[in-house]
DNA sequence: CTTCATGCAAAACATTTGCAGCTGG
DNA sequence: CCAGCTGCAAATGTTTTGCATGAAG
């Protein structure tokens, strides 16, 4: 599964004639992890090891080219702090505990008739969507 | 309207015994406008006619204070530049413009079931969410 | 009066950019 | 080879903090 989602990333690069180096692989791969949903830091850290002379620019750089490609969602929250999504690239729920910032997927429900309820009622051209619910998390909750 | 909502500030303000400056009445005044979701750049370069000794670290500070006191929401975006609402400091659903940044609120549908199944799905405590729908305005659509 | 707010400047972060040297294909 | 990538350092932009002065209650 996760491997899936790296090799369908490799091979978007080289569609594009982007290079795959070692620093990106190893990008990708944290990136396709689907429990994490890392941030510029994290993977910059959970590198470092294996990437001694890696840079957080290197990091930053490739994002920003796999923002563009549409093969990462990028989540903004008001600290400052980004989070990304290279296993579903796509708008989905997500579920983000706001003491320990964990963050997971949610499946459910379509919002396909929202989309379309927005539109018609405000005249945009609706291209992308996000939907969040914050709270606190069993763990979290466990420790009050 | 406009005012009756600049009046429940004021009183959330005095009864904790916050202070009530020209500042920060000019400053909820621009927040209570229903139309504009502001960032701190534009409360600031708005108050700067008549408050010419006024200063970027004074929004930030009120700011910090309304939504300690759940008076204002604060949307966050990758970029960097947040914005507020101040007028329903509650989560609703937003539209965005991509290109002109301009925010519009939504009336519609209910979310309470799926924060409910949110809940079940993870056992997470759900204490507030965010929806935005991000597309062209029919303006923007227009210059296209 | 006393406490809290303002506003300046400096600091703290996250992110971007410039550029020399390195390397994947 | 050589276009494109890496990684350092400097620049940028936003937000926070420290502190002396000023004003609300």
């Amino acid at each position: 599964m996760i491997s899936d989602r790296v090799t369908q990333m490799v091979a978007r690069l080289k569609a594009v004639n982007l290079r795959l180096t070692p620093q990106r692989l190893a990008i990708l791969r944290i990136l396709a992890d689907s429990e994490g949903h890392p941030s510029i830091e994290e993977i910059y850290r959970r590198m470092k090891p294996d990437f001694p002379t890696m840079s957080p620019a290197t990091v930053y750089k490739t994002l920003t080219l796999l923002k563009a490609l549409g093969e990462v969602l990028e989540l903004g929250f008001p600290d400052g702090v980004n989070r990304y999504d290279g296993s579903k690239p796509y708008p989905h729920p997500h579920v983000i505990c706001l003491k320990c910032k964990k963050i997971m997927d949610l499946e459910m429900g379509n919002l396909q008739p929202w989309i379309e309820a927005a539109a018609r009622e405000t005249g945009f051209r609706i291209l992308q969507h996000r939907l969040d619910f914050f709270g606190l998390c069993p763990e979290c909750r466990a420790k009050e």
